[in-house]
DNA sequence: CCAGTCATGTAAGATGTTACATGATTCC
DNA sequence: GGAATCATGTAACATCTTACATGACTGG
């Protein structure tokens, strides 16, 4: 149910059409949780007919079209607070990087440093796309927060703020980690490479 | 597709009946790729259905009953090794307890700092778990790779044990960086609630 | 002979992926 | 007038979870 609760986030901080939903969701809730619009659309559908989003039809260009604005409903506060209350079901590990390591004695060795190796450039990626988001989070320029900032009391600018800085920190030192660890990997390649 | 490889590095080991591969899964593999027993049968008899394994009525008991045995197949072999080959395609991120994290505006902070502790305290945990299993890599005392070692030319094993350390060394650090995460979350509500 | 565990699943549903589809509008 | 992007999906498939089912065998 976690879609669910993203969009809830994203739409707090004021309405949205669908399709700007999926464009702003890439760039804000969607570097926790990704879906693609796939997913969004039928599932703005199905909230909005659950009671936790409301839609208006808003005239779209000059020719009398229209596209659907969804706005969070009170249900739908409620739920983000519910969610807020519960605590979370963390789901079993299922590591698939951490499989093919386990299992490196099937690799050859070059293989294996590949495998590092790309670890190692995609989690550089991530961390540096969390650097960013934080760095956009302390400029106040990514346009979700703003949004959000906007219809904010200004004494709780601040709490929202470092709460954002904080989840995508815990991005940041994931991806420190992950690095640390394919460097031991490779590490560990050259050690066994030299005894063999 | 990581099901199928989890069990054919499983079953590399040495041939395992379903209910053995059930059991021994958990224990073995299943520490960095979960599956349950209504997962294992099927993807067992697809597998050999594919021709990845090949299957061995067994007697069991003394009243002429038998249970399936299944052994790796030279093709499955290759696929062990293919997969080693392939490079490791990563799945877009998905995390609820960052989701949480990044919208902690909306929780109060008793349930904000509920949240990081059961964070903490499910780290521990895997850590811990984690922890355990390189003891039994050490030691020699975990049952499946007993059997892998026994079939393994002594010049091997060292890379054997060291491939699985490491990989359940990345699993502890991996939870070593949750818990600090989750920790500094908690200093943060604590300054947070200085200022409110 | 009865409890436990061995042995093997099925069925329904939730969630997510991949690939494709289509028309409207705006900007150059 | 054509390209880009706005707007909104559907269909098929894969994967995983949850809940349930059932009979055989073993040890006390």
């Amino acid at each position: 149910m976690s879609l669910r609760h993203a969009l809830l986030a994203l739409l707090s901080a004021g309405p949205l059409t669908g399709y700007d939903a999926s464009r702003q969701f890439g760039s804000s809730v969607g570097h926790v949780w990704h879906a693609l619009d796939s997913q969004i659309y039928p599932e703005l559908r199905k909230m909005q007919a659950e009671g936790l989003l409301t839609a208006r039809q808003v005239p779209w260009g000059t020719k009398g079209a229209t596209k659907t604005e969804y706005s969070v409903s009170p249900e739908g506060y409620e739920a983000l607070r519910a969610w807020q209350r519960e605590p979370l079901a963390y789901v079993p590990v299922r590591n698939p990087a951490r499989l093919k390591a386990a299992y490196f004695e099937w690799a050859d060795p070059g293989d294996a440093r590949r495998q590092l190796e790309s670890h190692i450039a995609h989690f550089e990626h991530q961390r540096d796309l969390a650097q960013q988001v934080i760095d956009e989070i302390r400029s106040e320029s990514q346009p979700t927060l703003q949004r959000r900032l906007s219809t904010t009391a200004p004494q709780q600018r601040e709490r929202i703020m470092r709460f954002k800085e904080f989840a995508h920190g815990g991005t940041v030192d994931q991806a420190e980690q992950e690095i640390a660890w394919a460097r031991r990997g490779l590490a560990l390649l050259n050690e066994l490479g030299d005894l063999g």
